[in-house]
DNA sequence: ACGGTGACACCAG
DNA sequence: TCTGGTGCCACCG
């Protein structure tokens, strides 16, 4: 069953390869909630930052980290953990989203 | 049960 | 291109 949607996109999220990225809208979707991408960023919001999920290959659908800052998850420190991984972002911290997708043919 | 909240997305000007 | 406003809906107190 659904499990609920807050587990499954936990769980789709923990399934992104590494060196890859996906859309919260993309992950709501993904999860059978096609308009409920705020939720993705509120849910990841509520995770703790040691929950072992890779929150920072979540970013908008235009490619752009679209975290609100915090200790710890900021923009700086997604970009960084994403650049990690062989993902070029730039300075304006945009990603190119149409490369690095996951789970969506380019 | 109910209303405020927001790590989005999309559209108008 | 950029800014601002609006629709969205699961989560939390």
């Amino acid at each position: 069953m659904t499990g609920g949607f807050r587990e499954q996109v936990l769980k789709f999220i923990s399934r992104i390869p590494k060196g890859r990225v996906v859309s919260y809208s993309q992950v709501a979707a993904a999860c059978g909630h096609p308009r409920a991408a705020r939720q993705v960023g509120g849910i990841l919001r509520a995770e703790p930052d040691n929950s072992g999920v890779p929150w920072w290959r979540v970013i908008n659908n235009q490619g752009i980290i679209s975290i609100k800052g915090s200790w710890t998850a900021s923009k700086e420190r997604q970009r960084e953990l994403l650049m990690k991984e062989g993902v070029e972002v730039s300075e304006n911290f945009e990603v190119d989203i149409h490369q690095y997708r996951y789970g969506q043919s380019q």
